[in-house]
DNA sequence: GGAGTCGTTCAAACCGGTTTGATAACCGGC
DNA sequence: GCCGGTTATCAAACCGGTTTGAACGACTCC
């Protein structure tokens, strides 16, 4: 029923002019004359026309389109992603999402992401092996977010990182606590990968740096409510003296406070807790948590600034961006006792 | 560096056979014989070629791509997404995913759908005005989720609905609080929209059936955690009888049991609450709370076989399919005291 | 043995854009 | 009045796939 959409040919037809000066005229490039302009335009939108993108992006063996993968249950990553779109559209690119899910690993994920060709991948803390991630980078350029690649960046590892220095984030956590008089600390941890562990280490360096080391005091767990719900209950049977909490995770915190609201300790009045993320949980009116911002805008542009540096800029040298936390200082902390 | 990507012009080649009888062997086709199809499958993965999706969307006049817009941050909506992604892989579809966010309003997440050439847009829980989505589905097949659309189903209006029954969820929730023995019931509504109205409504029927409506109440507010707490806390202060509550969304039932725990109400001993979309914040594990499950997985599932009987199987008529929402039983409810 | 059928293959046309090379019209300068 | 240089335009080639129509040999059936 819907008639054949409109192509550049009956646009061509319509203002009586060849298919080539309606292409330059409609991307507003020098060529045609401004009264061959107005008429193409005016035809065009006449037809309701829309380029195809298939058909520009075989032309010109461009696609301008930027692939980010996700998980797309986590919160942060909708940020992320919010935010990427928004740099990626400022400069000239459209963005691509495929999601990672529990039947859907990364590799497929990057997958679909290489059929529709995208012209550079974003990849939202990835879990691939390294290896893989080089391999892919040669291919198509390859920006990680949030995580840290290899240490060492051998030669031939040329992916682009864009993510915040945990060790330093921990670091404001603790400052800011030993600032507000607390003496007695404690790190919930989020357990095995690179991220918790970098900033289990900035932990123990910061609590170290104030000589506070031989009182602070370390918990695994692993970025979940659940591993807070220990913690705390840990805490609370042990009767330890700990006064200031820092968590790897907002969600660590909120089971952390969830434990403490029950048991009716105050907070801050008794346990000062920090988060990291500073996600939109913890924005929440009700919980008003203190955290981390691992500035989810900042990261965007970094990423995309990065992938067009590689397309458009001929850039070919592995760039590391390290971006500075910030600390979001809420209600959940107050001095000690 | 990366010399061009191959074509199947050079698996042409290194098959020593023509373009199109590649074409016919790598998708399987009819024509070639088992000895030359073997042969090009071979040249194939020996160059790592992948076809070109602009150039074959471009030659078949099809993408098999359907589209879908998502407000990034809502976590139904993720949930959906996954189960959407899985569905559409299945029916030998791929899905763009274009986010809605603050500054990029759901009309301009629809134009880059329409921009890669969708063949069908899938809206999650789209609030633009229903005039405007007849007209988008004129051009392009729409299929909403979630939210329902005109009562009366005039001529022209042949959008397809998938959602679920928002009177039966609610009234699920009711008759689980009845049964237990709950007489005093309490609904916090998420405000004014169409969902809202749909399972205040439910609520208000299903307690008349119970002859219970002398003695509930209901709460205004909007679908967030701030309207539990404000509700919570009218609660309290003005020390009503309510012994059950039937949220309109978890996140309202979150604030409100925040609210609780804080304040060393037993939940479920004096007071039982239910949620609605068991999201996967009910389900966290110091949470658990007993809530309305709208199964996304099914609402994926009818949501794109709607799609595809649009595109594959020729359906022109309207279709609106409305699923029996699931009481989902965890910790939260219980007889009252 | 000629017509018809089948299986296999190829070259050419096509999809809807962009780019190139050629052509024509117009300009001022000498 | 002829020349070089713009400026505006067009037709044709191209991008990388898919599809069509024709060609060819082998085989079957009268």
């Amino acid at each position: 029923m819907a008639d054949r959409r409109p192509t550049i040919k009956d646009v061509a037809a319509r203002a009586g002019i060849s298919k080539g000066m309606v292409s330059l005229a409609l991307r507003g490039a020098p060529g045609p004359s401004a009264e061959t302009a107005a008429r193409v335009l005016r035809a065009a939108a006449e037809l309701g026309y829309r380029a195809d993108r298939a058909a520009s992006a075989l032309a010109l063996r461009r696609t301008r389109l930027l692939g980010i993968t996700m998980t797309v249950r986590n919160a942060f990553h909708a940020e992320l992603v919010e935010e990427l779109q928004a740099a990626a559209e400022e400069a000239g690119y459209e963005v691509v999402l495929s999601a990672v899910t529990r039947t859907r690993g990364e590799r497929a994920a990057v997958e679909t992401l290489l059929d529709s060709r995208c012209e550079a991948l974003l990849l939202l803390g990835p879990e691939l092996p390294a290896a893989e991630l080089v391999e892919l980078d040669r291919r198509t350029p390859v920006v990680v977010l949030g995580r840290r690649t290899s240490r060492t960046g051998r030669a031939g590892e040329d992916l682009d990182v864009v993510r915040t220095a945990d060790g330093a984030g921990v670091r404001l956590a603790v400052d800011h606590l030993v600032g507000l008089g607390h003496r007695e600390l404690l790190h919930v941890g989020g357990g095995d990968g690179d991220i918790a562990a970098d900033r289990r280490e900035g932990f123990r360096r910061a609590v170290a740096a104030h000589g506070l080391d031989g009182r602070a005091r370390v918990v695994e767990g692993e970025f979940l409510e659940s591993a807070g719900v220990r913690a705390a209950r840990q805490l609370l049977a042990a009767g330890w003296s700990t006064t200031g909490v820092v968590a790897a995770s907002d969600r660590i915190a909120l089971g952390f406070l969830d434990v403490l609201a029950r048991e009716g300790v105050d907070v801050p009045g008794r346990l000062s807790v920090v988060g990291y993320d500073d996600s939109p949980l913890a924005q929440l009116g009700h919980v008003q948590l203190t955290s981390v911002s691992q500035g989810p805008v900042d990261q965007a542009r970094c990423a995309v600034r990065a992938a067009v540096e590689r397309l458009d800029g001929g850039r070919v040298q592995r760039a590391e961006v390290v971006l500075e936390p910030r600390l979001v200082v809420r209600r959940t902390t107050a001095p000690p006792p």
